[in-house]
DNA sequence: CAGGATCCTGAACGATACTG
DNA sequence: CAGTATCGTTCAGGATCCTG
């Protein structure tokens, strides 16, 4: 497996690039939110605790341009905007609950409880 | 799911604890390394391009720490380490397997091949 | 309502030199 | 050989203010 470029950036590994697309702290949380229903921002805001304006928008829109989500935007005021995950995006959903029910198994496993 | 704490930091999701043991740019690439042999320090810094000794030093001691390898030290001159995967650390290697292929996966389709 | 634009901090990561 | 120690850089993410 050679090294990659993929938009103005090096990859050395297959894993890289794929948490590069959906990893971060914030990219799974909004695919999980957005797995069985459209949203609209302000909900995805309410929704999600602790994020940032600013990280919610920026990361909804690299998952857009990587076609993880679509964006619909309304013409009316004010403002309405709509967000749905794609085919891609409900794939990725399958690798995201891997990874939580392996972090359940593992705070299970290192006796770690939410408090 | 309520929010919690391990090692003095906040975790909010599952996904994010697990990612804070096995993620980051170094840890899967040297699990993987570990899981099918035992491995030397010089071996997996040779075997893994572009690592630092920093960042090869600090995250086996935090694999070690999470208790996905284990160190063993021999008291020669020079001296020899030699870095085993454990049983918690194989399970790992499952959730990576998944990963990995699904940035294959992606590559594929976003038309993304290694130069 | 749904953002854009700036400025800023801290943690992650890298480069280099040195050592038991 | 297998690290430590130190310094420097980069970048994810946060805080704040502004707008169609």
């Amino acid at each position: 497996m050679g090294d990659f470029r993929y938009n103005g950036k090096m990859y050395y590994n297959p894993v890289e690039f794929a948490m590069d697309r959906i990893g971060g702290t914030w990219k799974m949380p909004i695919l999980w939110r957005l797995k069985d229903r459209v949203m609209r921002y302000s909900e995805l805001q309410k929704d999600i605790p602790h994020i940032s304006q600013k990280m919610l928008t920026t990361q909804l829109r690299e998952l857009e341009d990587d076609g993880f989500v679509v964006r619909k935007v309304y013409a009316v005021v004010p403002p309405k905007t709509e967000y749905t995950i794609t085919e891609r995006g409900l794939r990725a959903i399958e690798v995201v609950k891997v990874i939580r029910n392996y972090g359940l198994e593992l705070m299970d496993e290192m006796g770690i409880n939410d408090k």
